[in-house]
DNA sequence: GACAACCTATCTATCGATAGGTAGAATCTC
DNA sequence: GAGATTCTACCTATCGATAGATAGGTTGTC
């Protein structure tokens, strides 16, 4: 038999196919042709395809909340925090087009359960919270200088990542050189110029 | 048999299923329940599901032109014109929670044929284009400052806005009230301040 | 009667899902 | 510690439902 792993296996190969296609463009054969085991396996594991998608974003979430902390305990700036933040969803456009896990559930949404619905939401608040810290800190620190609501634009910046991926998909660009974007940084006004060399990759 | 318009009601019924559902999670059967015939009658029209994923995509992107030639008709100021521009995507999040053919469309990308995909491309520069054109007029009427290049704010902005539609149906939340942003305002440093009553909506 | 615009009926392929079997490791019983 | 039992981790085979697609008939219009 295998070793141990088979599901994580599992959990690895369907993201790939979830974020290239899309949650309902891949079936169980795919991702059994995918892992090189059958479909019974992975209905052992997952017995209904909305398990699959429950754990795929649980796990993605957590992956996401690791990283966040790591970037926390390595860079002490705002401005570095923000730009390896904003790092992980260029490198993730460069690997095979890939979108967040976010955007592709989002766009399915109509398709899935309302407890995947809810880790999509929790999601999509610890990014925004997230940033919203670093924002309020790079303000004290005067490293960002903006007008209105953190909260607000903390949004704004995290809705732009997601839609940035779908643009350059559809546009087959890959991401753009590691640091704060120039859109981004007219929207801080903040003066510090990189590089940052951020080096963490989603999952 | 019916007056004349199926292939135009298919055409409407097809697009809301897209915006909701997305491409590859509604059928033929799904859509002829919509319309009140039979799926033979659809395959009458469109044989194969992706020809009318490219009627979809292309009258789409003609209803787009068209209203962004009433805008550039009715508003005479940069900021009038981004305002209405804007607005058309808050009103598809508040009819339904719909998504813009755009983003579904290249979230789906990859069961699309190359030329869906062209169309997609074009639908985007299309957006980018016009949204630069106001950015440069803006400019030199002193309506806009902004440090940059106006394509590439553009494209942040038409980023923006696929964005925020996606977060928005996470979060189930409707369009903001019409006018141009705070986030968008921020990224413009622009001065006016509406309130712009634009009605247009996207079909 | 020719054509357009539908229909009924049906096809093949594939979907997610389930039933039931089995090899081998782990655990319990004495 | 040997034998019986149970559990884990898969498998083969198949289910009913549904996907997109097609052949060929019917009906209304000109």
């Amino acid at each position: 038999m295998e070793t141990a792993d088979t599901k994580e296996r599992i959990l690895e190969a369907s993201q790939a196919l979830v974020q290239v296609r899309g949650f309902n463009a891949f079936s169980y054969r795919d991702l059994a042709e995918s892992v090189g085991i059958r479909t019974a396996s992975i209905h052992y594991y997952f017995p209904r395809k909305d398990d699959l998608a429950l754990s795929l974003v649980r796990r993605y979430h957590e992956g996401f909340r690791q990283i966040l902390r790591q970037i926390e305990s390595r860079e002490v700036r705002s401005e570095g925090r923000l730009a390896s933040y904003l790092n992980l969803f260029s490198s993730l456009s460069e690997d095979g087009l890939r979108l967040c896990l976010f955007g592709v559930f989002s766009a399915d949404a109509a398709s899935l359960s309302e407890e995947v619905l809810m880790e999509i939401r929790a999601f999509c608040d610890t990014n925004v919270d997230w940033v919203s810290k670093v924002l309020k800190a790079g303000q004290k620190e005067g490293a960002f200088s903006f007008s209105g609501s953190p909260l607000e634009l903390a949004r704004g910046i995290f809705a732009l990542m997601e839609g940035e991926l779908l643009v350059r998909r559809a546009l087959r660009a890959p991401g753009p050189p590691p640091g704060i974007p120039p859109v981004v940084r007219a929207l801080l006004s903040c003066r510090g110029d990189g590089p940052f060399a951020a080096t963490d990759h989603i999952p």
